[in-house]
Formats: structure tokens, C-alpha cells, sequence
RNA sequence: GGGCUGUUAGCUCAGCGGUAGAGCAGUGGACUUUUAAUCCAUUGGCCGUGGGUUCAAUCCCCACACAGCCCA
């Protein structure tokens, strides 16, 4: 056992209690009430008419606070969503509930019930009649005013979090609350929520490295998936017109404020949509998301003042590479004087990269952190996705999307290839890549093949990282904020 | 993977070659309308881990661990 001083202190409580016969943990209490619901309906009433309720409330929660008179005192009670006044009294309370106040510690939870009334300030504040110690705290919560800041210990004890700092409850109840609109939005567009596999055998519809494991009965590797996109597309063929999922991916990659390496996305294909569809339609998307968290459509991001009015703005890879990073309509069209800007500019490339790799790598560098207001860009090289269909007025660019927010990639989406030859020669040039040494080139998937044999209807498809949208809506900097339990290298105790 | 920064009491932080500090929390006392309650007293430390330099290291040097930020 733990030998720390203030530890003990609490066990000897624990034990003066239990001599005294008081049972430290009774789970047949039920309060009646919530802090919530009490200072909505009470809240603004005065003291006189507050007497005329001949109401008793009961509550229960978390003792935040206790400010201490010797034979009185007032504390803080916190519940799950908020928190209320309650005064303990020698003169109210029997002597067996005033035994057990005066063994309190902040950070206990208890059951108090009595009347409502307002101090001397004008707080509503319920007068205990009744105490009840539900559950003892051994452990001293962090301090009261500077709350707990040390990020580690935030994310490694997200309980400890959760209870000192009132803004992280509220980012998760928000994360929830998005997540319940957009499924009510995907849901009123006839939808169909679905769940497929996040375990395959091969890691598909993304161009990531996977987590790999091995199920025991079969004697055989799976990976985790990096994108459920290929299954979902799959339900497509089998008729299910309008599918989404909602559901995690895991990505073995390094961990940046944009990289946990498990995170929720939502993926969703329309049959008979196009990506231009899809545009507006995540326009229509996010406003009702905005209006019902903000209440409008602009809202404030870290340092900018994001807009999410629509038409977005929308604006081709090449057309951005020119008005964006400065390069000649000649440079964008040309492998070698593509090449020459990147490494002007910074990037990694190889001599024989094909222009599409080249111009997203400049893109990536140059163009992405000009992207504040929501912005689709369009028409990315056939050679970086090989799910997508081929432009009709131009074989080597893509019916494809992605929409940047604050410089950040917030969805990515495109009319889908359903034509299984042009796929199949698509895999074929991933593998070539694979074989190059480009570790996220696509797999082969013969199966996937002879589901677009069975013929896929004309569909558009899209991903929208939820994580990164949580942020976005609750104005936070790093995605380990929304993430209740962020990845972290386990410790040795 | 690279760079920078951090790691000192339960929490928030100071200290910087010479006996380890503050505020809050805790403990004891006073106090029945407080709002970070107040007043008096007081406990509490492997100064992240392991090496090295030194008469002497929390402090300087090296390595490692964990985390954060930036970069790839």
C-alpha cells in the first residue's frame, strides 16, 4: 500500500467511520434531483418565495469545496452537469450526520437533501437535513484554483480531468452532441448507419500503414482498418444506396495536435451522387451542424473567424498551385520543371516521381496552411487515388475533393471508380508503387474487383474526420482534447 | 526520426554548486451566511531514473525515460 501522509490520514477516517458504524459505501441511495434541473426551475427565485416551497430536494455528487465555520459550513457539490451550494449545520443535521460532515474531505461523494434558500450573497443554497457518505475519496483531488494543468497527467488520469476542469466536460458533451446531429442529418437524408469489419485481412481504402494482429483459431494475420471504405462500397453493390459509417480507423503513424493513431471517421456513399453533389451536400452538413451548436454560421477557430456560409470557395489542385504557391501554369503541367519548384521549395522528391506526386507534395508544403476559410479543392491526380474516377475532360485528374478548414484536411471525397478494369489497373500501379518502396501504396483486393464485376452503380463517396470537426466546433488545438483517452507510451510505475 | 522545452510536496510553481521554498490542499486550534472564506500554529520531499565531474550536485556534464511544442 501507497505510504503517503495524506493518504493515511484518510484511512484513519475511513477506519474512525467505520468503528462508528457508518456504511462507506451504500449503493441504495437515489437522489431526486440534479444540480441542473434545480438551478433551472429554482434559480431565480427569491428567498421568500423559496420558503413557501414546502419542497424537500435531494442531490448527490462530488464534494468540490468546503468552506468551514467550526459548527457549520458551506460546500460545493458538483454533479454531471453542475454544481450547487449546500450548508451543513450543526443545528440542522442529526449528530451522527454531523459526525460524518466533520470526517469530509473534498473529493467524497455525497447525498445531501433540505430545503432551498438563498445566503446573505444571494446564492441558492440547499440546507442539508440529511447527509450521506456514498463513496470515500482517499486520494486529494488536484488544487481548487489553478485546477490541474499538467497535460500528462490530464490525459493519463482523464477522470481527474473531467472532475477539475469544467471545459473539458463541456468539450465532450459537445463532441456527443455533434455526433448525435450528424447522425440525425444523415439519418433525415435516408441513410443507412452500418458497421463492417475493423478487422481484415488486408488493410484497404486509404493509403496508411496498418496495425497488424493475428487471431489465434484460425492461425491467421489481420490488420486493423485503416479505412472501412472498400466494405462499404461493397454494401453498395448489394444495394444499400445510401450507407454510413461512424466508427474508428487505426493508422500506424507518428502522433502530432492532428494525429492520434485511432480516430473517428465518418464515411457514407450515395448512389446516383457525384462529387460535385457531395460538395453542397457537406455544406448543408456542416450548417446544420453550426446552427445547432453556434446558433449561426460563423464562429471563432483559435486566431481566425471561420465562415461557413455557403458556396465555398472552390478551387482545383493546379489552379490553387498557381495562385497559391506561386508556380507557372507551364510548371504544373511539366514533370521535371514541377520538380525543380518542389525542391525550390523544401520537399522530398524523387527524380522519377510521377507529376501528380510531385504537385500535391508542393501543394501539401505551400497551399494547404493558406486554406483558412472552408475550401474545396478539386481534381487531385489520378496516380494519389486509386479509388477515384477519372475526370471526363481530363484521364489523369480525379473527380475528387477535399475540403480544408484552417489549413486542415476536414474531409476527403470523390465520385467512385466502379469501373473494375480501370480499378484493377489501378491496384496494379499501386502495387508497382508498393514494390518502389512506397510503403501506403494500395493493396490488391481481387475480391473488391469482383464485387465492381457484379457492377456498382454510379456512387459518390466521402470521409469527414470527426475528430478534427470536434475541434474545430470546441475551439481546440490539438486532437488529444477530443480524444477522452489519447494514445500515450504506457509507463512504467 | 530530428530540434527545442519541461519533469522539485497531493496540486500550481519558485529556487540553481554549500542545511530544499511559497501558495493552495492536509493536520491542530478559533469561527453558524461563506464565495480562492478569514485568523493562529503546523506536517509533508529518492528535486524523473542511471552514470559522471566536484571536498560538496536539485543545480554542471553524459545517457535514458516520459511528456509538450515545432519540424520531417
Amino acid at each position: 500500500m501507497e505510504d503517503n501522509e495524506l493518504l493515511n490520514i484518510r484511512r484513519e477516517k475511513i477506519s474512525d467511520l467505520k468503528a462508528a458504524g457508518v456504511d462507506l459505501y451504500p449503493n441504495d441511495i437515489k437522489p431526486q434531483n440534479t444540480t441542473a434541473e434545480i438551478s433551472a426551475k429554482f434559480g431565480s427565485l427569491d428567498n421568500e418565495a423559496l420558503e413557501n416551497l414546502k419542497d424537500t430536494f435531494s442531490i448527490a455528487g462530488r464534494l468540490m469545496a468546503v468552506r468551514n465555520f467550526g459548527k457549520a459550513a458551506f460546500v460545493k457539490i458538483q454533479d454531471y452537469k453542475g454544481q450547487i451550494q449546500g450548508y451543513l449545520g450543526k443545528n440542522v443535521l442529526s449528530a451522527e450526520d454531523y459526525f460524518i460532515f466533520k470526517k469530509l474531505d473534498v473529493g467524497d461523494i455525497i447525498y445531501i437533501a433540505g430545503k432551498l434558500f438563498r445566503t446573505k450573497t444571494n446564492e441558492l443554497t440547499i440546507e442539508a437535513q440529511k447527509l450521506i457518505l456514498l463513496s470515500k475519496s482517499i486520494r486529494p483531488l488536484p488544487e481548487k484554483w489553478h485546477g490541474l494543468t499538467d497535460v500528462e497527467t490530464r490525459y493519463r488520469q482523464r477522470y481527474l480531468d473531467l472532475i477539475a476542469n469544467p471545459k473539458v466536460k463541456e468539450t465532450f458533451y459537445k463532441r456527443s452532441r455533434i455526433i448525435k446531429l450528424i447522425r440525425q442529418f444523415m439519418d433525415e437524408h435516408d441513410f443507412l448507419e452500418v458497421e463492417t469489419p475493423m478487422m481484415q485481412p488486408r488493410a484497404g481504402g486509404a493509403a496508411a500503414r496498418p496495425f497488424k494482429t493475428h487471431h489465434n483459431a484460425l492461425d491467421m494475420d489481420f490488420y486493423l482498418r485503416i479505412a472501412p471504405e472498400l466494405y462499404l462500397k461493397r454494401l453498395v453493390t448489394g444495394g444499400l444506396e445510401r450507407v454510413y459509417e461512424i466508427n474508428r480507423n487505426f493508422r500506424n503513424e507518428g502522433i502530432s495536435t492532428f494525429h492520434n493513431p485511432e480516430f473517428t471517421m465518418m464515411e457514407f456513399y450515395q448512389s446516383y451522387g457525384t462529387y460535385e453533389d457531395l460538395m453542397s451536400f457537406t455544406e448543408k452538413l456542416f450548417a446544420y451542424l453550426a446552427k445547432n451548436i453556434f446558433g449561426g454560421l460563423k464562429f471563432k477557430y483559435q486566431d481566425a473567424e471561420i465562415d461557413l456560409t455557403p458556396p465555398w470557395r472552390r478551387i482545383s489542385v493546379k489552379e490553387a498551385l498557381v495562385q497559391l504557391a506561386g508556380m507557372g501554369p507551364a510548371e504544373v503541367e511539366d514533370q521535371t520543371m514541377a520538380l525543380s519548384f518542389a525542391r525550390k521549395v523544401g520537399c522530398k522528391v524523387n527524380d522519377n516521381d510521377p507529376l501528380g506526386k510531385i504537385l500535391m507534395a508542393i501543394f501539401d508544403e505551400v497551399v494547404e496552411e493558406k486554406l483558412i476559410q472552408p475550401t474545396f479543392v478539386t481534381h487531385y491526380p489520378v496516380v494519389i487515388s486509386p479509388l477515384s474516377r477519372r475526370s471526363k475532360n481530363d484521364p489523369d485528374l480525379t473527380d475528387r475533393f477535399e475540403l480544408y478548414i484552417y489549413g486542415r484536411e476536414i474531409a476527403n471525397a470523390f465520385s467512385e471508380l466502379n469501373d473494375p478494369s480501370d480499378q484493377k489497373e489501378r491496384f496494379l500501379q499501386q502495387l508497382h508503387e508498393r514494390e518502389a518502396g512506397d510503403e501506403e501504396a494500395h493493396e490488391m483486393d481481387e475480391d473488391y474487383i469482383r464485387a465492381l464485376e457484379y457492377a456498382m452503380p454510379p456512387t459518390a463517396g466521402e470521409g469527414i474526420g470527426i475528430d478534427r470537426l470536434v475541434m474545430l466546433f470546441t475551439d481546440c488545438a490539438s486532437i488529444r482534447d477530443v480524444i477522452l483517452f489519447p494514445l500515450l507510451r504506457t509507463k512504467q510505475e
